[in-house]
RNA sequence: GGGGGUGUAGCUCAGUGGUUAGAGCACGGGACUCAUAAUCCCUUGGUCGCAGGUUCGAAUCCUGCCACCCCUACCA
């Protein structure tokens, strides 16, 4: 029955750039991820959740003199911004990366030096055209696009050369796509999902050539690629910095198994090349250096996978950023905390969010439609009924239930189904599919209560069995459709089974501690003799101003 | 320019060759009263972006077009 236990889960969010605020994206990105490693701790699995920040980049150290500040203090001024949102709304990540820590910068030079060694980065020549004044290159598309002239003082650009060192990503091109082919299929699915994406990366990998992974002119600010003696300061591409972040935060005797397991990799569409094709290169490669032979294991190859959301847009389809000035940011976020709750936030992320291919509008009406639908109006009214019921009846004391088949009995869509459809849904990452079994397992406790009329039969002479045994099954449904909404909603959850004497729940899952849904999906949990107690709306319905 | 994706009921979305295209929400009608005027049942509602093609049969495969989005090396 529990074979899960103590399997180890490894899911992570891409660490933040560290010159932006955090937004929507962010957050919704992270909350995701923490949606999916509290399902993994319910069910007993030894789970690991990585999420953090990126802060190595020659813009950073601008913008931190800017400000007057030191690299380092602006990127610890901006990384506890992250921080502290994260925290705020309650994300159970088990570290937080900082690429500027001793740890990750130890171990990417340790990484790189390997790599050097083993001849799969190696020093050459990169060329293109050059923005003297902007101080960067410009892409061959980009650099056409503007006539060879910058866009910003209209000078033209200029074909420069410099030293690089480069990876090379060309000679890892057929194990790239012997990969992805064997995974096309698998139980685990494609390595890149939803499967729509895939198409895109593995027609580009055909063509993938060798790719710069230093950069000069950082100040600095970077990780040195080990071994250079030139004076220009090569320091590593952030890109492959940051990416390494994966590995660095795990890469020790106590976390190593996570890694071993397969990461569950969450990410945005837009930075998915880096992922889908550079990344896993990386990890051939790196596994082919002395002692890295476990970076590439069977298990890695055959369960990691990046995970590609799409966007939050505003309701006229713009993309939520900074420059348009739509995003939704911190504060705008705690409004919404504060007027509907932690819970219902995570509920509507992630349960209408862009997980798929498409775009998803961030609509305030479709917001209170969802919250008054699904958890004012079923999972509130739900369980206060049959608590109101419960007290008024029984003296808010659960009877003994003589039948406890008599539930499933109902119509509607059996319990056992919903149950599967749940686990699937989480399993293949389809958090609105999960979501839709649990609250279904609610619509089956209403029409269940229409069709027995509990509040219709007498609690005393030879209809309080029955009554009883209605009241016990309803009840039972509630407590088995919270274990299933407690990653979406934990703090609703909490204060549900400490209502109906389930607190222990809550004990065991406290501090990110494992739970055991098999058990808690079982049928007859409940101890007759409880009491229960009906307390506040868990989900007070939200009254629409009339215009 | 090249590569890729998306376009299905008013809204959010399922549905990758096969009976009269589905769900939730919203709308309309009925029932009920235990509950947060909550719940339950039923109805209404779609030229499946447009135009061709393949097929006994297409939302589903192919071609073209339109709209939006992502990628196309120092912008997580």
């Amino acid at each position: 029955m529990s074979t899960h236990d103590r399997k180890p889960f490894y899911v992570t969010t891409p660490i933040y750039y560290v010159n932006d605020k955090p937004h929507l994206g962010h957050v919704y990105t992270t909350m995701v991820a923490d949606v999916v490693a509290r399902y993994h701790r319910l069910r007993g699995d030894d789970t690991f959740f990585l999420t953090g920040v990126d802060e190595h980049a020659a813009k950073v150290s601008d913008k931190a003199a800017e400000h007057g500040l030191s690299p380092q203090q602006w990127a610890d001024q901006n990384a506890a911004a992250f921080r502290d949102v994260f925290a705020k709304l309650e994300m159970t990540n088990d570290d937080f990366v900082r690429t500027s820590s001793d740890r990750h910068k130890a171990k990417v030079t340790e990484y790189v030096a390997a790599l050097i060694a083993s001849g799969d980065v190696y020093a050459g020549e990169y060329t293109g055209w050059y923005d003297a004044g902007q101080e960067e290159y410009v892409p061959e598309n980009k650099a056409k696009e503007y006539d060879y002239k910058s866009p910003v003082n209209g000078k033209p650009l200029v074909k420069k050369a410099e030293k690089n060192y480069f990876f090379k990503l060309e000679k890892y091109r057929d194990d790239l796509l012997k990969f992805y082919a064997e995974r096309d299929g698998s139980d685990r699915g494609s390595y890149v999902q939803p499967e729509a994406r895939k198409n895109e990366i593995v027609n580009r990998i055909k063509e993938a050539n060798d790719i710069p992974i230093s950069r000069t002119g950082s100040n600095g600010w970077g990780i040195p690629v080990p071994g250079d003696d030139s004076s220009g300061g090569q320091t590593i591409y952030v890109w492959i910095d940051a990416l390494f972040n994966y590995l660095t935060y795990v890469d020790d005797d106590d976390r190593r198994h996570y890694w071993e397991s397969g990461a569950t990799h969450f990410i945005a569409k837009d930075i998915l090349w880096f992922h889908a094709a550079i990344w896993p290169a990386l990890q051939m490669a790196l596994s082919k250096c002395d002692g890295y032979a476990w970076v590439w294991g069977e298990e890695v190859r055959n369960n990691q996978l990046v995970y590609t959301h799409s966007y939050w847009v505003s309701e006229s389809g713009e993309k939520m950023s900074k420059s348009l000035g739509n995003f939704l940011d911190p504060a705008a976020i705690d409004n919404y905390v504060d007027e509907f709750g932690l819970d219902a936030l995570r509920y509507f992320l992630a349960t209408r969010g862009p997980l798929g291919t498409t775009d998803s509008a961030f609509s305030p009406d479709l917001f209170v439609e969802v919250y008054n639908s699904d958890l004012s109006k079923k999972i509130g009214n739900s369980s206060s009924r049959v608590a109101a019921m419960t007290a008024k009846k029984l003296d808010g004391m659960f009877g003994f239930a003589s039948d406890y088949r008599h539930m499933h009995l109902a119509t509607g869509t059996p319990l056992g189904v919903l149950l599967t459809g749940f686990q699937n849904g989480m399993d293949t990452l389809k958090l609105a599919q999960a979501g839709d079994c649990a609250i279904d397992v609610v619509r089956l406790v209403d029409s269940y209560i229409e069709e027995t009329e509990p509040f219709r039969i007498a609690a005393d002479g030879d209809t309080r069995e029955e009554l009883e045994t209605i009241l016990y099954s309803c009840a039972e449904a509630l407590r088995i459709a919270s274990v299933l909404l407690w990653p979406f909603i934990p703090d609703k959850c909490e204060q549900f089974w400490s209502r109906i004497g389930c607190g222990h729940y809550a004990e065991r899952l406290k501090d990110k501690g494992r739970g055991d849904l098999a058990a808690w999906v079982q049928w007859g949990q409940l101890q007759p003799g409880t009491p229960i107690e009906k307390g506040e709306a868990l989900f007070p319905r939200y009254q629409v101003e009339k215009k």
